[in-house]
DNA sequence: TTCTGTTGTTAATATTCTGTTAATAATAGT
DNA sequence: ACTATTATTAACAGAATATTAACAACAGAA
Protein backbone atom coordinates (compact mmCIF):
# COMPACT_ATOMS: atom_id res chain seq x y z
CA UNK A 1 0.00 0.00 0.00
CA UNK A 2 2.38 2.64 1.22
CA UNK A 3 6.10 2.25 1.17
CA UNK A 4 8.07 3.74 4.02
CA UNK A 5 11.76 4.38 4.27
CA UNK A 6 13.38 4.14 7.69
CA UNK A 7 16.67 5.94 8.08
CA UNK A 8 18.55 5.27 11.28
CA UNK A 9 22.12 4.35 12.08
CA UNK A 10 21.22 2.07 14.96
CA UNK A 11 20.44 -1.44 13.90
CA UNK A 12 18.11 -2.19 16.79
CA UNK A 13 16.02 0.87 16.19
CA UNK A 14 15.80 0.03 12.50
CA UNK A 15 14.55 -3.43 13.26
CA UNK A 16 12.10 -2.21 15.82
CA UNK A 17 10.64 0.39 13.49
CA UNK A 18 10.45 -2.02 10.56
CA UNK A 19 8.60 -4.51 12.68
CA UNK A 20 6.06 -1.98 13.90
CA UNK A 21 5.47 -0.60 10.43
CA UNK A 22 5.12 -3.99 8.79
CA UNK A 23 2.69 -5.06 11.45
CA UNK A 24 0.61 -2.08 10.33
CA UNK A 25 0.63 -3.13 6.70
CA UNK A 26 3.27 -0.80 5.39
CA UNK A 27 6.10 -2.06 3.26
CA UNK A 28 9.50 -0.92 4.49
CA UNK A 29 12.95 -0.16 3.21
CA UNK A 30 15.82 0.76 5.48
CA UNK A 31 18.95 2.85 5.21
CA UNK A 32 21.75 3.50 7.70
CA UNK A 33 22.45 7.06 6.73
CA UNK A 34 21.43 9.93 4.52
CA UNK A 35 23.56 9.01 1.55
CA UNK A 36 22.29 5.50 1.44
CA UNK A 37 18.78 6.82 1.77
CA UNK A 38 19.15 9.20 -1.15
CA UNK A 39 20.61 6.45 -3.30
CA UNK A 40 17.75 4.18 -2.41
CA UNK A 41 15.18 6.81 -3.21
CA UNK A 42 16.44 6.91 -6.76
CA UNK A 43 15.58 3.30 -7.18
CA UNK A 44 12.39 2.86 -5.21
CA UNK A 45 9.23 4.80 -4.81
CA UNK A 46 8.91 6.04 -1.27
CA UNK A 47 5.76 7.47 0.25
CA UNK A 48 7.15 8.64 3.55
CA UNK A 49 10.43 8.80 5.43
CA UNK A 50 10.96 8.09 9.11
CA UNK A 51 14.20 9.82 9.87
CA UNK A 52 16.52 9.83 12.86
CA UNK A 53 18.14 13.15 13.51
CA UNK A 54 21.36 11.85 14.95
CA UNK A 55 23.31 10.09 12.27
CA UNK A 56 26.92 9.83 11.16
CA UNK A 57 28.06 11.50 7.92
CA UNK A 58 24.88 13.36 7.06
CA UNK A 59 22.45 14.19 9.85
CA UNK A 60 18.70 14.38 9.61
CA UNK A 61 18.58 18.13 9.12
CA UNK A 62 21.00 18.07 6.25
CA UNK A 63 19.10 15.24 4.65
CA UNK A 64 15.82 17.10 4.89
CA UNK A 65 17.37 20.24 3.56
CA UNK A 66 18.75 18.48 0.50
CA UNK A 67 15.37 17.00 -0.26
CA UNK A 68 13.53 20.24 0.16
CA UNK A 69 16.07 22.13 -1.87
CA UNK A 70 15.40 19.69 -4.67
CA UNK A 71 11.72 20.57 -4.48
CA UNK A 72 10.95 17.21 -3.01
CA UNK A 73 8.14 17.46 -0.53
CA UNK A 74 7.98 13.89 0.57
CA UNK A 75 6.44 13.68 4.03
CA UNK A 76 9.09 13.27 6.71
CA UNK A 77 8.57 12.13 10.26
CA UNK A 78 11.58 12.99 12.37
CA UNK A 79 12.70 10.98 15.31
CA UNK A 80 14.55 12.94 17.92
CA UNK A 81 16.32 11.64 20.97
CA UNK A 82 16.34 14.99 22.65
CA UNK A 83 13.34 16.60 24.09
CA UNK A 84 14.54 20.15 23.97
CA UNK A 85 12.15 22.64 22.46
CA UNK A 86 15.06 24.25 20.65
CA UNK A 87 15.51 21.06 18.71
CA UNK A 88 11.90 20.74 17.80
CA UNK A 89 12.02 24.17 16.41
CA UNK A 90 14.99 23.42 14.24
CA UNK A 91 13.22 20.42 12.83
CA UNK A 92 10.36 22.49 11.60
CA UNK A 93 12.65 25.12 10.22
CA UNK A 94 14.30 22.75 7.78
CA UNK A 95 10.98 21.51 6.61
CA UNK A 96 10.04 18.37 8.46
CA UNK A 97 6.39 17.64 8.59
CA UNK A 98 6.18 16.14 12.03
CA UNK A 99 8.37 14.63 14.72
CA UNK A 100 8.28 12.22 17.60
CA UNK A 101 10.72 11.84 20.47
CA UNK A 102 12.42 8.77 21.79
CA UNK A 103 11.45 6.54 23.43
CA UNK A 104 9.13 5.80 20.54
CA UNK A 105 5.55 4.96 21.28
CA UNK A 106 4.46 2.84 18.36
CA UNK A 107 0.83 3.81 18.45
CA UNK A 108 1.69 7.44 18.39
CA UNK A 109 4.04 6.89 15.50
CA UNK A 110 1.45 5.05 13.45
CA UNK A 111 -1.08 7.72 14.19
CA UNK A 112 1.25 10.45 12.99
CA UNK A 113 2.22 8.52 9.89
CA UNK A 114 -1.39 8.09 8.94
CA UNK A 115 -2.00 11.78 9.38
CA UNK A 116 0.99 12.67 7.22
CA UNK A 117 0.02 10.30 4.46
CA UNK A 118 -3.48 11.63 4.45
CA UNK A 119 -2.22 15.14 4.10
CA UNK A 120 0.22 14.23 1.35
CA UNK A 121 -2.55 12.54 -0.57
CA UNK A 122 -4.73 15.58 -0.32
CA UNK A 123 -1.85 17.71 -1.49
CA UNK A 124 -1.80 15.65 -4.66
CA UNK A 125 -5.40 16.32 -5.39
CA UNK A 126 -5.41 19.99 -6.33
CA UNK A 127 -7.02 20.88 -3.09
CA UNK A 128 -6.42 23.56 -0.53
CA UNK A 129 -6.86 22.41 3.02
CA UNK A 130 -7.39 24.75 5.93
CA UNK A 131 -8.29 22.92 9.09
CA UNK A 132 -11.56 21.17 8.35
CA UNK A 133 -12.11 23.12 5.18
CA UNK A 134 -11.23 21.66 1.80
CA UNK A 135 -11.28 23.71 -1.37
CA UNK A 136 -11.37 21.40 -4.38
CA UNK A 137 -10.37 22.81 -7.73
CA UNK A 138 -11.66 19.99 -9.87
CA UNK A 139 -15.20 20.05 -8.59
CA UNK A 140 -15.41 23.74 -7.72
CA UNK A 141 -16.52 22.89 -4.23
CA UNK A 142 -15.74 24.02 -0.72
CA UNK A 143 -16.30 21.47 2.01
CA UNK A 144 -16.44 21.80 5.75
CA UNK A 145 -17.19 18.63 7.65
CA UNK A 146 -20.11 17.15 5.77
CA UNK A 147 -21.27 20.46 4.41
CA UNK A 148 -20.53 20.79 0.71
CA UNK A 149 -20.91 24.01 -1.21
CA UNK A 150 -20.63 24.20 -4.92
CA UNK A 151 -19.69 27.69 -6.00
CA UNK A 152 -20.12 29.42 -9.32
CA UNK A 153 -16.93 29.52 -11.37
CA UNK A 154 -16.01 33.13 -10.98
CA UNK A 155 -16.56 33.07 -7.28
CA UNK A 156 -14.65 29.85 -6.93
CA UNK A 157 -11.67 30.96 -8.97
CA UNK A 158 -11.48 34.15 -6.99
CA UNK A 159 -11.47 32.31 -3.71
CA UNK A 160 -9.03 29.73 -4.97
CA UNK A 161 -6.62 32.34 -6.16
CA UNK A 162 -6.72 34.22 -2.90
CA UNK A 163 -6.36 31.12 -0.77
CA UNK A 164 -3.50 29.84 -2.91
CA UNK A 165 -1.41 32.68 -1.59
CA UNK A 166 -2.73 33.42 1.84
CA UNK A 167 -1.64 36.80 3.14
CA UNK A 168 -0.64 38.03 -0.28
CA UNK A 169 -2.38 41.16 -1.42
CA UNK A 170 -3.99 41.19 -4.85
CA UNK A 171 -5.27 44.33 -6.51
CA UNK A 172 -8.60 44.18 -8.20
CA UNK A 173 -6.95 44.70 -11.54
CA UNK A 174 -4.62 41.79 -10.90
CA UNK A 175 -7.51 39.54 -10.03
CA UNK A 176 -9.37 40.70 -13.11
CA UNK A 177 -6.42 39.88 -15.32
CA UNK A 178 -5.81 36.49 -13.82
CA UNK A 179 -9.34 35.25 -13.66
CA UNK A 180 -11.24 37.13 -16.33
CA UNK A 181 -8.28 37.50 -18.65
CA UNK A 182 -6.48 40.72 -19.41
CA UNK A 183 -8.69 41.68 -22.32
CA UNK A 184 -12.01 41.16 -20.62
CA UNK A 185 -14.63 43.84 -21.06
CA UNK A 186 -15.81 43.50 -17.53
CA UNK A 187 -15.07 46.35 -15.15
CA UNK A 188 -12.98 45.78 -12.05
CA UNK A 189 -15.84 46.86 -9.81
CA UNK A 190 -17.33 43.42 -10.22
CA UNK A 191 -14.45 41.98 -8.27
CA UNK A 192 -15.70 43.94 -5.32
CA UNK A 193 -19.13 42.49 -5.71
CA UNK A 194 -17.88 38.96 -5.97
CA UNK A 195 -15.77 39.43 -2.87
CA UNK A 196 -18.89 40.57 -1.12
CA UNK A 197 -20.72 37.47 -2.23
CA UNK A 198 -17.92 35.23 -1.04
CA UNK A 199 -17.94 36.92 2.32
CA UNK A 200 -21.61 36.43 2.72
CA UNK A 201 -21.37 32.82 1.67
CA UNK A 202 -18.72 32.02 4.25
CA UNK A 203 -20.04 34.30 6.92
CA UNK A 204 -19.14 32.97 10.32
CA UNK A 205 -16.53 30.53 9.09
CA UNK A 206 -13.59 30.60 11.46
CA UNK A 207 -11.03 29.01 9.16
CA UNK A 208 -10.35 31.89 6.83
CA UNK A 209 -11.50 35.32 5.84
CA UNK A 210 -11.08 37.75 3.00
CA UNK A 211 -9.82 41.09 4.15
CA UNK A 212 -9.64 44.28 2.24
CA UNK A 213 -6.56 46.42 2.19
CA UNK A 214 -7.72 49.94 1.59
CA UNK A 215 -6.29 51.50 -1.50
CA UNK A 216 -4.74 48.24 -2.64
CA UNK A 217 -7.01 45.28 -2.86
CA UNK A 218 -7.78 42.06 -1.04
CA UNK A 219 -6.04 39.23 0.71
CA UNK A 220 -7.10 35.93 2.22
CA UNK A 221 -6.21 35.25 5.82
CA UNK A 222 -5.98 31.78 7.31
CA UNK A 223 -6.86 31.54 10.95
CA UNK A 224 -5.87 28.49 12.87
CA UNK B 1 3.76 -5.16 -14.70
CA UNK B 2 2.18 -2.22 -16.45
CA UNK B 3 3.40 -0.87 -19.73
CA UNK B 4 3.25 2.87 -20.23
CA UNK B 5 3.59 4.85 -23.42
CA UNK B 6 5.13 8.31 -23.19
CA UNK B 7 4.31 10.64 -26.05
CA UNK B 8 6.27 13.88 -26.13
CA UNK B 9 8.19 15.70 -28.79
CA UNK B 10 10.88 16.93 -26.43
CA UNK B 11 13.69 14.49 -25.92
CA UNK B 12 14.58 15.67 -22.44
CA UNK B 13 11.05 15.36 -21.19
CA UNK B 14 10.80 11.90 -22.69
CA UNK B 15 13.94 10.82 -20.91
CA UNK B 16 12.90 12.35 -17.64
CA UNK B 17 9.50 10.72 -17.73
CA UNK B 18 10.94 7.36 -18.73
CA UNK B 19 13.38 7.50 -15.86
CA UNK B 20 10.73 8.36 -13.31
CA UNK B 21 8.39 5.68 -14.57
CA UNK B 22 11.05 3.00 -14.71
CA UNK B 23 12.16 3.85 -11.22
CA UNK B 24 8.60 3.12 -10.20
CA UNK B 25 8.61 -0.28 -11.82
CA UNK B 26 6.73 0.48 -14.96
CA UNK B 27 7.99 -0.57 -18.34
CA UNK B 28 8.08 2.25 -20.84
CA UNK B 29 7.83 2.88 -24.55
CA UNK B 30 8.26 6.30 -26.07
CA UNK B 31 7.00 8.11 -29.14
CA UNK B 32 7.74 11.60 -30.48
CA UNK B 33 4.33 12.32 -31.89
CA UNK B 34 0.83 11.04 -32.27
CA UNK B 35 1.39 9.12 -35.48
CA UNK B 36 4.33 7.23 -34.11
CA UNK B 37 2.32 6.51 -30.99
CA UNK B 38 -0.59 5.06 -32.92
CA UNK B 39 1.75 2.90 -34.99
CA UNK B 40 3.43 1.66 -31.85
CA UNK B 41 0.14 0.84 -30.22
CA UNK B 42 -0.62 -1.55 -33.04
CA UNK B 43 2.42 -3.57 -32.18
CA UNK B 44 2.60 -3.41 -28.40
CA UNK B 45 0.14 -3.73 -25.60
CA UNK B 46 -0.16 -0.45 -23.74
CA UNK B 47 -1.84 0.03 -20.37
CA UNK B 48 -1.69 3.79 -20.11
CA UNK B 49 -0.55 6.80 -22.10
CA UNK B 50 1.24 9.87 -20.77
CA UNK B 51 0.59 12.49 -23.38
CA UNK B 52 1.94 15.97 -23.98
CA UNK B 53 -0.64 18.37 -25.35
CA UNK B 54 1.73 20.48 -27.36
CA UNK B 55 3.14 18.46 -30.21
CA UNK B 56 3.93 18.96 -33.88
CA UNK B 57 1.78 17.27 -36.53
CA UNK B 58 -0.93 15.86 -34.33
CA UNK B 59 -1.54 17.48 -30.96
CA UNK B 60 -2.68 15.80 -27.78
CA UNK B 61 -6.32 16.64 -28.24
CA UNK B 62 -6.44 15.20 -31.72
CA UNK B 63 -4.70 12.07 -30.56
CA UNK B 64 -7.17 11.56 -27.78
CA UNK B 65 -10.03 12.15 -30.13
CA UNK B 66 -8.84 9.52 -32.57
CA UNK B 67 -8.48 6.96 -29.82
CA UNK B 68 -11.87 7.63 -28.36
CA UNK B 69 -13.41 7.50 -31.79
CA UNK B 70 -12.08 4.03 -32.19
CA UNK B 71 -13.81 3.08 -28.97
CA UNK B 72 -10.46 2.85 -27.27
CA UNK B 73 -10.78 3.89 -23.70
CA UNK B 74 -7.19 3.50 -22.68
CA UNK B 75 -6.44 5.67 -19.66
CA UNK B 76 -4.68 8.89 -20.67
CA UNK B 77 -2.77 11.28 -18.47
CA UNK B 78 -2.34 14.62 -20.19
CA UNK B 79 0.59 16.88 -19.57
CA UNK B 80 -0.10 20.56 -20.05
CA UNK B 81 2.43 23.34 -20.14
CA UNK B 82 -0.02 26.06 -19.38
CA UNK B 83 -1.13 26.81 -15.92
CA UNK B 84 -3.99 29.11 -16.61
CA UNK B 85 -7.06 28.04 -14.71
CA UNK B 86 -9.24 28.36 -17.77
CA UNK B 87 -6.92 26.07 -19.64
CA UNK B 88 -6.65 23.59 -16.87
CA UNK B 89 -10.28 22.95 -17.13
CA UNK B 90 -10.19 22.69 -20.87
CA UNK B 91 -7.60 19.97 -20.47
CA UNK B 92 -9.75 17.56 -18.64
CA UNK B 93 -12.83 18.60 -20.49
CA UNK B 94 -11.68 17.23 -23.83
CA UNK B 95 -11.86 13.61 -22.85
CA UNK B 96 -8.73 12.77 -20.98
CA UNK B 97 -8.95 10.90 -17.79
CA UNK B 98 -6.70 13.17 -15.82
CA UNK B 99 -4.10 15.83 -16.33
CA UNK B 100 -1.03 17.35 -14.70
CA UNK B 101 0.69 20.61 -15.41
CA UNK B 102 4.34 21.34 -16.04
CA UNK B 103 6.66 21.52 -14.28
CA UNK B 104 5.99 17.88 -13.59
CA UNK B 105 6.11 16.74 -10.02
CA UNK B 106 7.06 13.09 -10.24
CA UNK B 107 5.26 12.07 -7.11
CA UNK B 108 2.09 13.65 -8.29
CA UNK B 109 2.44 11.95 -11.63
CA UNK B 110 2.96 8.52 -10.10
CA UNK B 111 0.05 9.09 -7.79
CA UNK B 112 -2.24 9.93 -10.64
CA UNK B 113 -1.05 7.05 -12.76
CA UNK B 114 -1.75 4.64 -9.96
CA UNK B 115 -5.21 6.05 -9.55
CA UNK B 116 -5.93 5.77 -13.27
CA UNK B 117 -4.74 2.19 -13.48
CA UNK B 118 -6.81 1.25 -10.49
CA UNK B 119 -9.89 2.77 -12.06
CA UNK B 120 -9.24 1.17 -15.43
CA UNK B 121 -9.13 -2.20 -13.73
CA UNK B 122 -12.48 -1.56 -12.12
CA UNK B 123 -13.92 -0.44 -15.44
CA UNK B 124 -12.96 -3.76 -16.97
CA UNK B 125 -15.03 -5.72 -14.53
CA UNK B 126 -18.20 -4.76 -16.36
CA UNK B 127 -20.33 -4.62 -13.27
CA UNK B 128 -20.88 -1.81 -10.82
CA UNK B 129 -22.29 -2.49 -7.40
CA UNK B 130 -23.66 0.23 -5.18
CA UNK B 131 -25.36 -1.12 -2.10
CA UNK B 132 -28.27 -3.20 -3.37
CA UNK B 133 -27.98 -1.86 -6.86
CA UNK B 134 -26.13 -3.76 -9.57
CA UNK B 135 -25.39 -2.22 -12.93
CA UNK B 136 -24.48 -4.95 -15.38
CA UNK B 137 -22.75 -3.99 -18.57
CA UNK B 138 -23.29 -7.26 -20.36
CA UNK B 139 -27.04 -7.32 -20.08
CA UNK B 140 -27.62 -3.56 -19.98
CA UNK B 141 -29.62 -3.95 -16.84
CA UNK B 142 -29.90 -2.20 -13.53
CA UNK B 143 -31.08 -4.32 -10.64
CA UNK B 144 -32.28 -3.38 -7.20
CA UNK B 145 -33.45 -6.23 -5.03
CA UNK B 146 -35.77 -8.21 -7.28
CA UNK B 147 -36.53 -5.25 -9.48
CA UNK B 148 -34.80 -5.52 -12.84
CA UNK B 149 -34.72 -2.73 -15.39
CA UNK B 150 -33.38 -3.14 -18.85
CA UNK B 151 -32.39 0.22 -20.21
CA UNK B 152 -31.97 1.40 -23.75
CA UNK B 153 -28.40 1.33 -24.91
CA UNK B 154 -27.54 4.99 -24.90
CA UNK B 155 -29.13 5.58 -21.57
CA UNK B 156 -27.32 2.62 -20.12
CA UNK B 157 -23.93 3.59 -21.45
CA UNK B 158 -24.35 7.06 -20.11
CA UNK B 159 -25.22 5.82 -16.67
CA UNK B 160 -22.45 3.27 -16.74
CA UNK B 161 -19.86 5.81 -17.68
CA UNK B 162 -20.90 8.20 -14.98
CA UNK B 163 -21.06 5.54 -12.30
CA UNK B 164 -17.66 4.16 -13.31
CA UNK B 165 -16.09 7.33 -12.03
CA UNK B 166 -18.32 8.51 -9.23
CA UNK B 167 -17.70 12.11 -8.34
CA UNK B 168 -15.81 12.82 -11.53
CA UNK B 169 -17.26 15.53 -13.69
CA UNK B 170 -17.88 14.82 -17.35
CA UNK B 171 -18.78 17.48 -19.85
CA UNK B 172 -21.50 16.80 -22.33
CA UNK B 173 -18.96 16.89 -25.12
CA UNK B 174 -16.83 14.36 -23.37
CA UNK B 175 -19.76 12.05 -22.88
CA UNK B 176 -20.71 12.51 -26.51
CA UNK B 177 -17.23 11.59 -27.62
CA UNK B 178 -16.97 8.56 -25.43
CA UNK B 179 -20.40 7.10 -26.02
CA UNK B 180 -21.48 8.32 -29.41
CA UNK B 181 -18.00 8.61 -30.87
CA UNK B 182 -16.30 11.88 -31.59
CA UNK B 183 -17.51 12.22 -35.16
CA UNK B 184 -21.12 11.54 -34.41
CA UNK B 185 -23.61 13.87 -36.03
CA UNK B 186 -25.66 14.03 -32.92
CA UNK B 187 -25.65 17.28 -31.03
CA UNK B 188 -24.54 17.44 -27.42
CA UNK B 189 -27.94 18.69 -26.33
CA UNK B 190 -29.06 15.12 -26.56
CA UNK B 191 -26.94 14.24 -23.59
CA UNK B 192 -29.01 16.64 -21.55
CA UNK B 193 -32.18 14.90 -22.56
CA UNK B 194 -30.86 11.46 -21.77
CA UNK B 195 -29.72 12.64 -18.39
CA UNK B 196 -33.23 13.85 -17.81
CA UNK B 197 -34.60 10.47 -18.76
CA UNK B 198 -32.22 8.67 -16.46
CA UNK B 199 -33.18 10.93 -13.62
CA UNK B 200 -36.83 10.28 -14.15
CA UNK B 201 -36.25 6.56 -14.38
CA UNK B 202 -34.39 6.39 -11.10
CA UNK B 203 -36.38 9.02 -9.35
CA UNK B 204 -36.48 8.33 -5.66
CA UNK B 205 -33.58 5.88 -5.67
CA UNK B 206 -31.40 6.53 -2.66
CA UNK B 207 -28.28 4.75 -3.86
CA UNK B 208 -27.04 7.24 -6.38
CA UNK B 209 -27.97 10.35 -8.23
CA UNK B 210 -26.82 12.31 -11.24
CA UNK B 211 -25.99 15.87 -10.44
CA UNK B 212 -25.29 18.70 -12.77
CA UNK B 213 -22.34 20.99 -12.30
CA UNK B 214 -23.27 24.24 -13.90
CA UNK B 215 -20.93 25.31 -16.62
CA UNK B 216 -19.11 22.00 -16.62
CA UNK B 217 -21.29 18.97 -16.96
CA UNK B 218 -22.59 16.07 -14.93
CA UNK B 219 -21.35 13.73 -12.27
CA UNK B 220 -22.70 10.68 -10.52
CA UNK B 221 -22.86 10.71 -6.76
CA UNK B 222 -22.97 7.58 -4.67
CA UNK B 223 -24.91 7.83 -1.48
CA UNK B 224 -24.37 5.25 1.22
C1' DT C 1 -48.58 -3.25 -42.07
C1' DT C 2 -49.13 -1.50 -37.49
C1' DC C 3 -47.45 -1.05 -33.16
C1' DT C 4 -43.86 -0.19 -29.94
C1' DG C 5 -39.92 1.61 -28.00
C1' DT C 6 -35.66 4.15 -28.84
C1' DT C 7 -33.32 8.16 -30.19
C1' DG C 8 -32.60 12.84 -31.55
C1' DT C 9 -34.54 17.69 -32.23
C1' DT C 10 -36.57 21.72 -30.92
C1' DA C 11 -38.75 25.22 -28.39
C1' DA C 12 -40.74 26.94 -24.13
C1' DT C 13 -39.74 27.33 -19.30
C1' DA C 14 -37.10 27.55 -15.30
C1' DT C 15 -33.05 28.40 -12.92
C1' DT C 16 -28.76 30.30 -11.73
C1' DC C 17 -24.81 33.53 -12.75
C1' DT C 18 -22.80 37.74 -13.73
C1' DG C 19 -22.10 42.57 -14.25
C1' DT C 20 -23.96 47.28 -13.47
C1' DT C 21 -25.57 50.80 -10.92
C1' DA C 22 -26.77 53.58 -7.20
C1' DA C 23 -27.38 54.28 -2.39
C1' DT C 24 -24.99 53.66 1.95
C1' DA C 25 -21.15 52.95 4.92
C1' DA C 26 -16.45 53.24 6.44
C1' DT C 27 -11.92 55.35 6.50
C1' DA C 28 -8.08 58.51 6.29
C1' DG C 29 -6.45 63.09 5.93
C1' DT C 30 -6.98 67.73 6.91
C1' DA D 1 -15.77 67.41 12.44
C1' DC D 2 -15.78 67.71 7.63
C1' DT D 3 -14.52 66.13 3.18
C1' DA D 4 -12.77 63.28 -0.28
C1' DT D 5 -11.88 58.86 -1.22
C1' DT D 6 -12.70 54.17 -1.11
C1' DA D 7 -15.45 50.08 0.13
C1' DT D 8 -19.82 47.53 0.91
C1' DT D 9 -24.26 46.16 -0.18
C1' DA D 10 -28.66 45.52 -2.32
C1' DA D 11 -31.39 45.47 -6.20
C1' DC D 12 -31.92 44.78 -10.82
C1' DA D 13 -31.42 43.23 -15.69
C1' DG D 14 -29.72 40.43 -18.95
C1' DA D 15 -26.83 36.46 -20.12
C1' DA D 16 -25.95 31.97 -19.86
C1' DT D 17 -27.26 27.51 -18.74
C1' DA D 18 -30.29 23.64 -17.52
C1' DT D 19 -34.74 21.18 -17.55
C1' DT D 20 -38.70 19.49 -19.56
C1' DA D 21 -42.27 18.33 -22.67
C1' DA D 22 -43.71 17.43 -27.07
C1' DC D 23 -42.87 15.74 -31.32
C1' DA D 24 -40.56 13.54 -35.39
C1' DA D 25 -37.83 9.91 -37.38
C1' DC D 26 -36.64 5.45 -37.34
C1' DA D 27 -36.12 0.49 -36.52
C1' DG D 28 -37.62 -3.82 -35.24
C1' DA D 29 -41.22 -7.05 -33.63
C1' DA D 30 -45.70 -8.82 -33.93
Amino acid sequence: MFHILVVDDDKNTRMFLSAVLQRNNYTVSVACDGEEALALMDREHIDLVVLDIMMPKMDGYEFTKILRDAQNNLPILMVSAKQLPADKHKGFLVGTDDYITKPIDDEEMIYRIKALLRRAKIANERKIVIGDVVVDYDSLTVTRGDEVQELPQKEFLLLYKLLSYPGKIFTRIQLMDEIWGADSETGWETVTVHIGRLRRRFEGWQEFSIESVRGLGYKAVKKL
